[in-house]
DNA sequence: ATATTGCGGATATTATATATCCGTAATAGA
DNA sequence: TCTATTACGGATATATAATATCCGCAATAT
């Protein structure tokens, strides 16, 4: 079971965001150099970001991203379905259809059984990742970070962030 | 985020073994049959259930398998695992250390906090999925199950596996 | 006007999942 | 002892998905 790098790229392309004064934006480009990973490939998943309104894009000269909304209102599972979509990571083929004792299809009104489980499995670790705000996230990064970095983060925001 | 088709597979063939009598095996091939998928890949998955221990392989004319350890004692992460591994579904590429801003690696002693969380999150889903037993499992499928189709299942395990 | 930036679609590339095959060892039964 | 059957491990092929890039278009500030 993976999760794609989208994810964890985008994930800190919206801290980092969180970091922006009020109304600041960073283009696709400054976050993929921030993060170190290629432009283009980030710049597409950010594009899934904009389309469910996570964050707010503005295309032209001074353009860039910033969050839609409140840090508090953007949770992990937010961000992860935005990027990953919402299938089940148990994709049930329903095998019990198949084979000599095969069940019919009147027999199946309610799911398999075993893809059942999973989903149950699934929601409990999609409602683990809903309850983690873009805040509280923000808060441990900053926990772990010396004042000195910081501070370079904070120059590095106001050297390339751009007003609205 | 996706779980293979083997976990499918081998856990609804742990739920057809967990119907055989005491001591009965049922082949690699006669699996694949009950539940219609292809005899060599199916073979290989249960080879994963055998090395961990939640099967027990016989070799050579009436050989097959069995549970290794009762039904309540398997759960659908003991099942996941052996198939799948255990490694994170989230892999942390460690983007913190990247780019204009990067951390040191002395700042890196915890884990990244995104990563952290993605990783409490993958815990309780594991901790759900190794919550239900195999009996739970069978149980519920049977209760999905009309009696003319138990009696087919019955009848056919009863021509098809095989005593030690 | 022009340069910049995001958007969507199309495409290339790489990695992973899916599926098969083969030689070997083990076992039951003739 | 010989033969047929079955599981095992490794190697390999194929299909599918993830990763990465590119291009034309629209929007925007200067």
């Amino acid at each position: 079971m993976k999760v794609g790098k989208g994810v964890e790229w985008t994930a800190h392309s919206c801290a980092l965001l969180a970091l922006l004064p009020s109304g600041a934006l960073l283009s696709g480009e400054a976050l993929a150099e921030f993060i170190g990973v290629p432009s283009p490939y980030l710049a597409k998943q950010m594009q899934a970001l904009s389309r469910v309104g996570i964050v707010l894009s503005k295309p032209g000269v001074a353009g860039g991203y910033r969050l839609a909304r409140d840090a508090d209102e953007i949770s992990l599972w937010d961000i992860t379905s935005a990027v990953e979509g919402t299938a089940p990571s148990f994709r049930c083929t329903e095998v019990r259809r198949q084979g000599p004792c095969g069940a019919l299809a009147s027999e199946c009104a309610r799911p398999c059984a075993i893809a059942a489980e999973f989903q149950k499995a699934e929601t409990v670790y999609r409602e683990a990742l809903d309850a983690i705000s873009l805040t509280s996230v923000v808060a441990n990064i900053a926990e772990d970070a010396p004042l000195a970095r910081k501070r370079r983060i904070t120059a590095w925001i106001n050297t390339t962030a751009t007003k609205r």
